[in-house]
DNA sequence: GACGATAGTGAGTGGTGACTCATCTTGTCC
DNA sequence: GGACAAGATGAGTCACCACTCACTATCGTC
C-alpha cells in the first residue's frame, strides 16, 4: 500500500469518527471526505460502502475496549478495576453511539452483546478479584454482570445523556453491586 | 371530523405502529400508506409531517405506560411502588418492542416535550414516596431513575436472558436505589 | 337527492445521499 | 528521471423519500 493511500484511510477513519460522534446519523459520507480532505471518490476507495466504513470503526472500538479490559486486568487496583471498566466502557459506547446504532439498522452482528460475549472471561476476572478484595459482594454473579453492563451500554445509546448522568446511573448500579454498609 | 376522517386516522395509527416495529423509524410514509390501505396523502393529510406522526405514536404508547404508574401510584405499597413500576415495565418491553424502538426514534431525531414530561412526573412521584418512607435514598434523583429505567428496558431487549435473571439484575440495580445498611 | 364541505387520491416535485467512472496525479522502483 | 501502476478526483447517475396539489370521491345535511 502506497504511503499516502495509508494516511488518506487513517484520515478518513478519524474523520468519520468525528463526523458520525456530532453530525448524528444522517451525516453523510460527502461531509466524512470533506472533513478528511479528500474526494467522495477516495472514501469510496478503501470502504466501497458506507457500511464498511462503520464496521472499520466498530473494529477499531473494539479493540479500545479489549485493551481497556487487559490492561485493567494488569494494571488496575482490583477494587475499582470492574467498576472503572464500566464507566470507560460505556463512555466509549456512548461516543460511537450512532455507528453502533446504524450498524445495528443494517442487522450485522455488532450490538454490544456481542462483543460483549467474547470479553466474558477478562469481566470474570474483574468480578472474581473485586470479590476477592470484598469491594463486590460476594454473591453477584458474572451473569447478571454482563447484563448489568450490557443495560449500561444500551441505555447509553439512547442519547440526550450527558456524561454527568450516565456516571451518576452508573454510581447507584456500583452501589448495588458493593455490600451494603 | 368526519367518519370515514376517524376510521382513516385510527388505521394510519395502527399500521405505523407496525411498519416501524419492524421497520425501524426509517420505515417510509409510503408503506405506512400502503398498510393502512390508503394513499400517502391521507397520510399527510392527517399528519402533516413524518415527526408528526411519530410523535402521535409515541403519545399513545406513552400514554400506556403512564396509566401504570398512575395506578401504582394510586394503589401501590409505597414502599415497593417504584420497584413494582420497574419489573412491569422491564417485562412488558421484553415482550413488546414498540415502544422502546419509537423511543429511540425520539432520541434520534423527534423531539418531544408533553407525554414524556408526564412520565417523568408519575415516576417522580412514585420515586417520592419511596423517599418518604425511606425505601430509596433520599440524595437518588429522578434523572438518575429515568436512566435506570432506561437502561433496564434496554437490556431487557437483548435475547438471551430468562425472567429469572432479568429478576436477579433489575434486584442489583433496586440494592443501588436502597439505603444501605 | 342535491349540494357544499370535507376527505382521499396518486402522479409529480425537489432535494438528498450513496455510489461510479473517465480522467488526472503521484509514489515507487529501476 | 522516466515509466507505469496505484491512487485521487468530483461531476454525474440513480434511487429513494418526504411532501404537494389539482382533481375526484364521499359524507352529512336540508
Amino acid at each position: 500500500m502506497r504511503a499516502d493511500a495509508q494516511r488518506n484511510r487513517a484520515r478518513i477513519l478519524t474523520a468519520a469518527e468525528e463526523v458520525f460522534a456530532d453530525g448524528g446519523p444522517h451525516a453523510s459520507t460527502e461531509e466524512v471526505a470533506r472533513r478528511a480532505g479528500v474526494a467522495v471518490g477516495t472514501v469510496f476507495r478503501h470502504f466501497p460502502t458506507k457500511a464498511d466504513l462503520l464496521r472499520a470503526l466498530m473494529k477499531r472500538l473494539l479493540q479500545q475496549v479489549t485493551d481497556d479490559a487487559a490492561d485493567l486486568i494488569a494494571h488496575g487496583d482490583p477494587a475499582t478495576a470492574l467498576f472503572d471498566f464500566f464507566a470507560r466502557l460505556v463512555e466509549r459506547t456512548a461516543a460511537n453511539r450512532t455507528v453502533v446504532i446504524l450498524l445495528a439498522a443494517e442487522g450485522m452482528e455488532v450490538s454490544i452483546t456481542g462483543p460483549l460475549g467474547s470479553l466474558g472471561d477478562a469481566v470474570g476476572e474483574l468480578l472474581a478479584r473485586g470479590q476477592g478484595v470484598g469491594a463486590i459482594r460476594p454473591e453477584i454473579r458474572l451473569d447478571e454482570t454482563m447484563a448489568l453492563l450490557t443495560s449500561a451500554c444500551q441505555g447509553a445509546l439512547q442519547g440526550g445523556w450527558d456524561h454527568d448522568l450516565r456516571r451518576r446511573t452508573l454510581d447507584i448500579m456500583f452501589a448495588g453491586l458493593r455490600p451494603s454498609g
